[in-house]
DNA sequence: TTTAGCACTCTCCTCAAGAGAGTGCTAATT
DNA sequence: AATTAGCACTCTCTTGAGGAGAGTGCTAAA
């Protein structure tokens, strides 16, 4: 990332802040008119050229304003970006809805999902924490229809797993009820790798239902199992950049946003911590389908035990600064409310 | 609904089936020219000129060919469509793929979402299937976080409810089970108003807990609660009629879909019977948000026990006869599926 | 190092002209 | 009485030319 001189990086800052309030190119005239610079549009453009040689800035042709590139995102959210939190008087009415709401985990990601939206004007992801290790609070094991079983698995945390299988031959409700309470006494507070050891001390029907056990404990501390909340995706049409664009095409790309969205979460997020912000522009070369979009993300929940994420998705010229703080906040009220309410002493 | 001729009715049915075709208004040259018809245009253009004063044809503008009206659509479908069915062949492939997937009800109903959607290259919906009254199979309690209880309740059917509460004094896990046993003692293959009766016999803390069961199962048996697969949404927007009109606007329409279904589906449907395939065409007047498109739907399940919802959703210039047969299939498999497999003997 | 000046490029809007498709009506034909 | 040929008319859509506007890069002067 090369160095730029203290007056390209305030200009930059201001290009990026001016396209993300107009959404169009910004000329050298416009520059110093809208900010009163001390300096000719001469001068201007000479250092436009100068940052567009670099690669920070790009023009859509010939004859018009520069725009910022990705590389150009990049250094502006890394070195200049200036976070914004949120005025608290919005601060408290949104903890208000939270608290107020007693509906449970399942309402509250959709507020979450809704607030980042309605505060981001764009587009909003939220995942259902999940435990990051699975541990066996309760097995349920009920008879459904002649040789079908229906396992309802309660996890430490309240996260519940259903099943439907069967093991070839039919069990009568005395037989699993006296297995369920059998593996009950046995797993509690344990792990998936623990119960599959005790495999050795049960008979053949005993086994089949321990390995359905285990791989639904494993099953769950994979990603993306649970439910995701997706809100204010058609915020994204609003943007004047998908506006123009051929019609079906831009669209068309907003629905398949959720597997690649589904992937993405996959495959970054796990590696950050809880607390930690990140931001990927452009699909940061990996995902093309998000070429024009940057996500904004961050992990809520408790440290090693339980954990979702939760993000915003925009525009490339998005406001940043107010972003990342409206992710954070709402990170940080999920996860006390996670904390309180879920987790077992 | 005014009589036709049985001269207008081919023609009403030439125009349809064009119309169709081409998403273009149809005039009365090319009426001729493509159907070879003994008559000249001329007189096409008299007739066409009284289906428009019935209702059944409109011009976009003065000088263009006729398109049906919602109630041309309305009057063809009830009179004039054929139905078709899928090929066997066709048939056979769908069948298998249901029938090899062991995977459960989830995975069913999503591919029954995708076979609509591919089938009649459109937006396909399928709702869950649930009890129609809902009948008491099994109870667990778990005491999650000090004073606040996990209910997992599971009806006859398969059907899982789950729910956090708190009954505002903490009580222990042995406590709980001895609730949830004697409840599963009283309550077996019991519905909502007679477990409510057994208040009587109940302590303080038990009418607590009997007040959340016999709350859950009245929602469990109002509608939509359960998931809803929605598919090929993005199919739409390749129809001419969506691709031109102002951009924003028409994809904006499409997001709000989902909601207007939800709506439409716990107004209309539970009125209509297993089997009987309902259209319903531009909103009806009732939802604009659907004013252009139409809308076929039946319900799927085991008569008076548990059923749901599927249906395809598509521009008003679908191929009826098409769409039709394929809901039709679609429903009589996944109706065998459901009766096969989760019904209780 | 900064600035004024200028030729040049590219987009976007508007407007007019013309092709094409289809209609409705009238008068003639079957 | 029903059908048809003929024709003037209407409306949309495409194309291309012209001009305004915005912004640039470069050169030469300050």
């Amino acid at each position: 990332m090369k160095a730029l001189t203290d007056r390209q990086k305030i200009l930059l800052t201001l290009i990026v802040r001016e396209h993300t309030r107009t959404a169009q190119p910004v000329g050298s005239k416009t520059i110093v008119a809208q900010f009163g610079l001390k300096l000719s549009s001469a001068t201007i453009r000479n250092e436009l050229a100068a940052m567009t040689e670099l690669g920070y800035l790009r023009q859509p042709h010939t004859s018009a304003g520069r725009i910022p590139t990705e590389e150009g995102y990049r250094y502006f959210v890394s070195n200049l970006v200036q976070q914004t939190s949120l005025p608290s008087s919005t601060r408290n009415t949104i903890s208000h809805q939270f608290y107020q709401s007693q509906q449970g985990l399942d309402h509250w990601l959709k507020l979450a999902a809704s607030v980042l939206a309605n505060q981001s004007q764009s587009a909003s992801i939220v995942t259902a924490p999940h435990s990051q290790r699975a541990l066996f609070k309760h097995l349920e094991l009920l008879s459904v229809h002649s040789d079908r079983i229906l396992m309802v698995l309660v996890l430490v945390g309240g996260e519940i797993r259903q099943r439907i299988f069967s093991i070839g031959e039919a069990l009568n409700q005395e037989t699993l009820s006296r297995q369920a309470a059998m593996l009950n006494a046995l797993c509690m507070n344990k792990t998936a790798p623990f119960i599959a050891g005790l495999d050795e001390q049960l008979d053949e029907g005993g086994r089949r239902i321990l390995g359905m056990l285990v791989e639904e404990m494993n099953e769950s501390s994979h990603l993306v199992t649970g439910q995701v909340y997706l809100d204010g995706v058609q915020k994204l049409l609003t943007e004047p950049e998908f506006a123009e664009s051929e019609n079906a095409r831009s669209a068309m790309r907003l629905f398949e946003l959720r597997p690649t969205l589904d992937d993405l979460l996959s495959r970054t997020v796990l590696k950050s911590a809880i607390g930690g912000v990140q931001v990927l522009i452009g699909g940061e070369g990996q995902w093309s389908e998000l070429r024009d979009f940057s996500i904004i993300l961050t992990r809520y929940g408790v440290p090693e035990q339980i954990s979702g994420t939760l993000g915003v998705i925009g525009p490339m010229r998005m406001p940043y600064g107010h972003a990342i703080g409206t992710v954070r906040f709402v990170s940080e009220l999920l996860s006390e409310l996670v904390t309180n309410h879920l987790i077992e002493e």
